[in-house]
DNA sequence: GGTTGTATTGCAAGTTCTTGCAATTATTCT
DNA sequence: AGAATAATTGCAAGAACTTGCAATACAACC
C-alpha cells in the first residue's frame, strides 16, 4: 500500500513539482473506494479549491497514469474510471450488449502476464483490465 | 471470411434496415487493410456520398460493434480503430510510456478465453485486444 | 530570504464523439 | 404500386476531453 508521501516523493525525485492541485487530486483518488471518474475527481477538488481548472485534473491523471501510480479502466459506454495502484486489483468482464459488468479476481490472468513477459519482454499491466464480450444472458438471445 | 452480403443479410434478419449510408460505411471497413479510424471512414464515405453526417458513421460503428460484426480497438493516445470480423485477428501490446505497439498473434490468449467461458459463462471477444504496460526499452529507464 | 529557470496552471479555443428531435426513407402490407 | 409505420438520418447543440500559450508559482541555487 503506497502512501501519499511515497507518491509525492516519487514525483519529486523525477523532477515533477508538488502543487496544491496535484495534492488534492491525489487525495481524492486515494480516498475513493470505487473506480472514480475524472468528473467525480473534479467535483471533489473544487470543493476545497474552487479555482482549479478541469484541464489540470485531466493532465494530472495522464501523468499519474504514465508513471503507473494509478490505473485507468474502460468501464464501457464511454465511461472511464481511475484506481490507485496501492489498492486491490481485479478485472472486469463487460457485456457489449447489455453493458453489465462482472468483476473477477486478478489471479485469473496471472498466467497471461508470465507469457507476455517471457515471449515479448513486455511488462503488461494486468491489474485492472476490461474485457468485452457477451454475458451469459445475452449469449442466449 | 464474411462477405458484405452475409452482413447485410444478418442486419436485415434482425430488423435493421439496409441504407446507402450503411452500405458505404461497411465497404470502407471491409476494404481497409489496417485498423481504420472513424475519421478515416468518414473521409472515405463523403467522397462517394457527401451529404452523410459524421454522426451516422458513429452510430453505424456502434451498431456493428454491438452485433459483433466489427471490432473496436483501443490504440492508446486516445485513438480508436476498427477492424472487420472476417479478417485476421491479433492483439496489441501498447507501451504506456513511449506508445510503441507490438502486434502478437491471436493464439497467445486462447487459454484465457477458455477459462472465462468455463468459470463465468462469459464469451469474451479476445480477438483484438489492447494490453497496456511497459515495453522492453522503457522498462530499463 | 531573494532571484532565477522551468514546470505547471488557467483560460479559451479546438477536437472528438454523443444525443434529442423533426424530417426522411426503407420495408411491410394490402 | 401506394399507404402505413417505424427505423434511420441530418442537423444542431452538448458533453468529454485536449491543446497552445501567456501568466504563475515551485524548487534550486546563491
Amino acid at each position: 500500500m503506497e502512501s501519499l508521501k511515497d507518491i509525492t516523493g516519487r514525483l519529486s525525485r523525477q523532477g515533477y513539482r508538488i502543487t496544491p492541485q496535484r495534492m488534492i487530486i491525489l487525495e481524492s483518488i486515494e480516498n475513493s473506494d470505487t473506480h472514480i471518474t475524472a468528473e467525480d475527481i473534479y467535483a471533489e477538488v473544487i470543493k476545497k479549491y474552487p479555482r482549479v481548472n478541469i484541464s489540470t485534473v485531466y493532465r494530472t491523471l495522464e501523468l499519474l497514469k504514465q508513471l503507473g501510480l494509478i490505473y485507468e479502466i474502460d468501464l464501457g459506454e464511454g465511461k472511464v474510471g481511475y484506481h490507485p495502484e496501492g489498492k486491490g486489483h481485479h478485472h472486469h468482464l463487460i457485456c457489449r450488449k447489455c453493458h453489465s459488468i462482472i468483476d473477477i479476481n486478478e489471479s485469473a490472468l496471472f498466467s497471461v502476464k508470465a507469457v507476455l513477459l517471457q515471449a515479448f519482454n513486455f511488462d503488461a499491466d494486468l491489474k485492472h483490465l476490461a474485457l468485452f464480450g457477451l454475458c451469459e444472458k445475452c449469449r442466449k438471445e
